[in-house]
RNA sequence: GCGCCUGUAGCUCAGCAGGAUAGAGCAACUGACUUCUAAUCAGUGGGUCGGGGGUUCGAAUCCUCCCAGGCGCGCCA
């Protein structure tokens, strides 16, 4: 739909060029009017012509007007100029119809775009420190992270999901401290908790589970001769207990990069190195120092410190260069908006060696609040007291966990009422969407005892001109725009324009399914339909398949 | 103090890479189940888009100042 009349409009100014005498095509925006009765689609590009042509916006949509009116008659109903100098056009029948048919005949794969070219695409999400077990908010970042890849990829680009491990440095060694002081303390023999060391029961049933399988075996052991067996231990506790929480959330990454790695290979000290010779490391205080400020960052920031131990940044420096050197055309970093800090700091990395900062996102995810009752759940990470993901899944589940954390922007705050999600109401916005899937599900059911199969709706056997109902040929310009809300959404790297487009489209075939029998006593009409059922079935299963969300035939 | 995010209907939020008369759900009120799943539908009311200035054919959207809330500002991660 878009494409069609996109290419038209190319087409036409290309003619229209030399009259004017003008050097290049502007960038041909079309968008879907906010008001059905203005047509089906609309471009504004008389409009973005005005000030180069130096011409009134409305004469000049007039004469792209007459002109596609030349050359393509059969795909409009009409065309128009309207307001300030829109050009409206309006689709036939025959090609919405055509077009349904495309969808029923090919599928899901009729839903995918190549806007992306094939350019490769890195996501870092999650990339939750491997000493806790992943919290609510975590969650959010990897809905969001893991629905952006999905869409990505529908839209054409090529997507690797990468999870970075912190397991370098201070808050590893915690971990183990934590988990030693645990073990120490089930023997009997106490050992001094340390004082920022991570205090939830996981880490007691870590040491227990120590305890159950070595025994006493490091009763006599101060921490410097058995922590690394205990850090080790621990940390792959954590790490696996982060895979499998992500793998039952839906997410499944295509590569881990531990950040030990990065040192053990050298890679961290050459990135450092590098930025040496290009004269941008210097000595102060016993520590080194990268002229980040040079670049828009703050200040200056210490990579290697007084101690002589390096810095989290020295180890992103060389972390996001590397992404960069894998050959990504872009790399997508999703945090928690509370290191929206860091972002100067990176973007000054990238500058410094001279990779073009357009090349790196950051999307940053808001707090979720977590209410029960309408009352906030008390959480304090120091405590060791907070919900996870793990938690949350199990009571709500991970499909309406996924939805919710889809309903909003990142960008803003989310208020997570479990009650609510819990609940199958009209507030919850779930169950419509998958409500719709499995009232679809059921009508071929029910179809099929009367020898009318799924297939058939696909076949193209349906006569498609008997849709003449305006409900229903609003929800085959609602299913031709949903390739354009995939754009949108990968463009913006804003997955919840596919929730809400979701939400409209079912809204539509309920009221649909509402006021119109669909299987009845007219079997041509019934299969019409049927197809057109089964259209929306397929959008919205592939919707929800964006989402990680399941669509069920049943509910 | 500096920086980032947010401010749209009573509540929770959409509003797409400036566009046309600013939308949805909930809540409130009216109605619809002997009919393909009522986890649904039809309808009513509800707005100074935080405030002021600016940019232009045109601003909720961009710029600027102010106000309010959140979050950051370590040789922590």
């Amino acid at each position: 739909m878009k494409q069609d009349t996109v290419e038209i409009i190319r087409n036409v100014l290309e003619d229209l060029k030399n009259r004017w005498g003008l050097e290049d095509i502007p960038g041909i925006e079309v968008e879907i009017p906010r008001n059905g009765g203005m047509g089906d689609i609309a471009t504004t590009v008389a409009m973005r012509l005005a000030k180069p042509l130096g011409k009134p916006p409305r004469e000049i949509a007039a004469e792209i007007v007459e002109k596609i009116k030349e050359q393509e008659a059969d795909l409009f109903e009409s065309v128009e100029t309207a307001g300030p100098g829109f050009i409206n056009f309006r689709f036939r029948g025959e090609f919405l119809c055509r077009s349904l048919a495309e969808l029923l005949r090919k599928g899901r794969p009729a839903l995918r775009t190549d806007t992306g070219k094939g350019r490769r695409i890195q996501v870092e999400f999650v990339s939750a420190n491997p000493t806790g077990p992943l919290h609510v908010g975590h969650g959010r970042g990897a809905a969001v992270g893991d629905a952006l890849c999905n869409i990505l990829k529908a839209a054409g680009f090529d997507v690797q999901k990468e999870f970075y491990i912190n397991d370098a440095g201070l808050q590893v060694r915690l971990l183990g401290e934590s988990v030693f002081a645990r073990y120490r303390q089930i023997l009997g023999t106490g050992a001094p908790f340390p004082e920022d060391g991570y205090r939830g029961a996981y880490i007691e049933s870590i040491a227990k589970e120590i305890h159950d399988r070595y025994g006493d075996r490091y009763r006599e052991r101060t921490f410097e001769e058995c922590g690394e067996f205990f850090t080790e231990y621990a940390y792959r506790m954590m790490l696996s207990g982060i895979e499998r929480d992500l793998r039952d959330f839906g997410v499944v990454f295509d590569r881990w990069q531990s950040e030990r790695e990065l040192h053990l290979q050298g890679k961290v000290r050459e990135a450092l190195e590098e930025l040496r010779s290009k004269g941008l490391l210097y000595e102060k205080n016993g520590a080194t120092w990268f002229r980040s400020s040079r670049f828009g960052d703050d200040k200056d920031r210490v990579v290697v410190k007084q101690d002589g131990e390096y810095t989290y940044f020295a180890s992103d420096i060389c972390y996001h260069k590397y992404k960069l050197e894998r050959g990504f055309d872009t790399i997508i970093d999703i945090w928690g908006a509370d290191h929206h800090g860091y972002v100067p700091r990176i973007r000054s990395v990238l500058e410094a060696f001279d990779l073009p900062r357009d090349k790196f996102r950051v999307i940053l995810i808001q707090m979720v609040s977590l209410l029960r009752h309408g009352e906030p759940v008390q959480m304090s990470k120091r405590a060791g007291e907070f919900i996870t993901l793990r938690e949350v899944m199990d009571e709500v589940g991970a499909d309406i966990t996924r939805f919710i954390f889809l309903t909003r922007r990142a960008d803003s705050h989310l208020d997570f009422d479990l009650d609510i999600a819990k609940e199958q109401s009209a507030e919850n916005p779930v169950f419509y969407v998958q409500y719709a899937f499995a009232r679809i599900s059921s009508l071929f059911r029910q179809a099929s005892e009367r020898g009318i199969r799924i297939e058939d709706a696909e076949a193209g056997a349906a006569d498609l001109k008997m849709l003449a109902e305006h409900e229903e040929t609003s929800i085959i310009k609602k299913l031709l725009q949903y390739i354009m809300v995939v754009e949108s959404a990968a463009h913006a790297c804003e997955p919840h324009r596919i929730t809400y487009y979701l939400q409209e489209l079912a809204g539509m075939f309920h009221a649909y399914y509402y006021k119109y029998r669909i299987i009845s006593g007219d079997d041509r009409l019934t299969r019409a339909r049927l197809a057109l059922c089964r259209g929306v079935q397929i959008v919205l299963e592939d919707g929800l398949g964006l989402l990680g969300v399941s669509a069920p035939e049943k509910m």
